[in-house]
RNA sequence: GGCUACGUAGCUCAGCGGCAGAGCGGGCGCUUCAUAAGCGCUAGGUCGUUGGUUCGAAUCCAUCCGUAGCCA
């Protein structure tokens, strides 16, 4: 029966390229199970966007000295560059600053306060007479009452790592015009979270099925007990408050953003011209809605998001969050600041798609961090994916080819070695299935790598290079039944590295509707005849100290 | 400073109460269909420390050390 399920990812910042500790955290984990569950029949949404708002695409503008529409244009085009190039395949992937996604948000928004869950209150913020504006924590700069450093932020002193208010700083001044500002009064909106506390530890303690970490980094939010936060800023590049007399504010990025999922939805159906579909997702009972995302963003997913929906309508609370850890690179952490990253679009000039998602799913950090190393890149793709699986392919295409006139050749008579490994297919098929129904991706992708290496003994014991001068019947027969091991290898590799998987079937003469995945293994048909077949990755040479060097 | 997670083979990690595991790398051998690829055998570990619970602990509890993250 097909089941509805809405795959959703965190929203990009727009303020930034993507480095491969982004793919790791989310986008990939993301895609190969929205790409399983299509193959099985099941009825898939992908949906996420850019967030166009928030202080850090508003001080990239002021840093560049451009408005902040062009530094979401610039970076959503790299976004949408990367999705396309890596294969992440987003139903679609929208940005916040949509009219539907407004209309959304301020429905929410509107019905939240007419419920008193969220309610206006007096705040003390800082005030630059000379700037004419209230100034973000990021906006000040002052002396750490704790460690007496003279240039700490007003979100975190960089000395001591103080978590900072901006009041408390000594001596503040903008780092715009230099100005002192001063304490003023200004009324903002507050989500009333208290009042959603024990619904959600209600919600929480049932999980049972979710990541330790996801599940005890949110019960112990909720213990400690939640505290109402403002949803409202004095800035001007964002949401406008629903009500009159707010012209100056706007609504607050980690309130609005989360609605993303939502309105996405909605434009998804819109687009589909079945304006109501995006129901099915939201309001069916049975349908699943999973969240991917990196451990940073776990409460905003958990808590709040769900906190929201409870206050707003009868919609689905989020199924499952497998959030992942970090993705670092060579033993710490990826930054732009310091410049420790490896972009995803420039790696993928020099590599493929296919290579790089092989890597991470390996690598995924799913329970710990892990590190990414070019060494251990040049590793996992010579000595596994081209050693073990390129090779098992290529040997068994074109010894068929070679030696059976390019056709696939008939099967005779079945052995019980190969009973043995035909079983094996549909073990391996069993174990990656029920692996990726609880996303344990880097397991299912070894579950494949197994089979691919119980082929290769397949073959060797069979040694039909042998048999092929004595018994061209039975060498027929071993080829048929390595035929049928990769063919299934075909359907189970398409979620993790569909360019080789479509490729392979091409080879195989199953090509495969793009639109149309399968997940069913498909018997080789005797009298198919093959194209020539060529490896179908690549080794690679790394100069290690310059990988992306071009050559 | 408080809390949480994690410390297992050279490397990357799985196991989470019942004889210490996988992949890769190392050594030895076999094979030649294949991208010098494949297969077999083999070496190697006080499961971070010290205590405790238990017939039995890598696994549960406590402690300390180290790493990361969250919070103050």
């Amino acid at each position: 029966m097909s089941e509805n399920i809405l795959v959703a990812t965190a929203w990009p910042y727009t303020n930034n390229y993507l480095h491969l500790g982004h793919i790791a955290g989310c986008y990939l984990p993301a895609d190969i199970f929205a790409r399983y569950q299509r193959a099985r029949g099941n009825k898939v949404i992908m949906v996420s966007g850019s967030d166009q708002h928030g202080t850090p695409v508003t001080i990239a503008a002021e840093t560049e000295g451009v408005q902040p529409i062009d530094i979401v244009n610039k970076y959503r085009k790299n976004h949408l560059e990367v999705w396309e190039s890596l294969g992440i395949s987003y139903d679609l992937f929208t940005t916040t600053g949509t009219d539907n996604h407004i209309d959304t948000v301020q429905d929410i928004f509107t019905k939240l306060y007419n419920k008193g869950l969220i309610y206006k209150k007096n705040m003390t913020l800082l005030y630059s007479e000379i700037d004419n504006r209230f100034l973000a924590d990021r906006y000040v700069e002052g002396t750490c009452p704790d460690c007496n450093f003279e240039r700490a932020r007003g979100d975190q002193c960089d000395q001591c790592g103080k978590p900072m208010d901006a009041l408390e700083l000594i001596n503040p001044i903008s780092k715009l015009s230099g100005d002192t500002p001063i304490p003023k009064e200004s009324e903002h909106f507050f989500l009333k979270l208290s009042a959603l506390e024990q619904p959600l530890l209600d919600w929480i303690k049932k999980k049972d099925y979710w990541k330790p970490n996801v599940k005890n980094f949110s019960l112990k939010y909720l213990t400690e007990g939640l505290k109402d936060r403002a949803i409202t800023r004095d800035i001007e590049w964002g949401i406008p408050i629903p009500l009159e007399g707010y012209e100056t504010k706007r609504i607050y990025v980690w309130f609005e953003a989360v609605i993303g999922y939502l309105s996405a939805s909605k434009e998804w159906a819109q687009l589909q011209n079945e304006p109501d579909e995006w129901q099915k997702f939201w309001f069916d009972k049975n349908a699943r809605s999973y969240y991917f995302l990196g451990k940073d963003n776990i409460p905003f997913h958990t808590i709040i998001w769900p906190g929201i929906l409870l206050g707003y309508e009868n919609h689905n609370l989020p199924y499952d969050v497998p959030a992942n850890e970090y993705m670092n690179l060579s033993g710490g952490k990826f930054s732009k600041s310091e410049n420790r990253a490896v972009w995803t679009h420039e790696f993928l000039e020099k590599f493929s798609a296919d290579a790089l998602r092989y890597y991470i799913v390996s690598n995924m950090p799913e329970n710990s961090d892990s590190d990414f190393t070019w060494e251990e890149f040049l590793r996992r793709n010579n000595d596994e994916l081209v050693a073990t699986l390129g090779n098992l392919i290529h040997r068994i295409l074109t010894f068929t080819f070679r030696n059976f006139d390019s056709k696939i050749p008939e099967m005779q008579k079945l052995e019980s070695s190969d009973e043995k490994l035909i079983s094996e297919i549909f073990i391996t098929k069993e174990k990656v299935e029920s692996n990726l129904d609880i996303c344990k991706f880097r397991e299912s992708m070894r579950n494949i790598m197994n089979l691919a290496q119980n082929t290769n003994r397949y073959l060797d014991s069979e040694a039909p290079w042998h048999s092929i001068k004595t018994d061209k019947d039975r060498a027929g027969t071993t080829m048929w039944v390595s035929l049928y091991a990769i063919s299934a290898i075909k359907t189970f590799l398409y979620p993790f590295m569909p360019n080789a998987s479509l490729q392979l079937g091409n080879y195989l003469g199953i090509s495969s509707d793009i639109d149309k995945p399968n997940w069913e293994v498909q018997k080789p048909k005797s009298g198919t005849t093959l194209e020539t077949p060529l490896p179908l990755f690549k080794k690679l040479e790394i100069d290690i100290e310059n990988p992306l060097a071009d050559e």
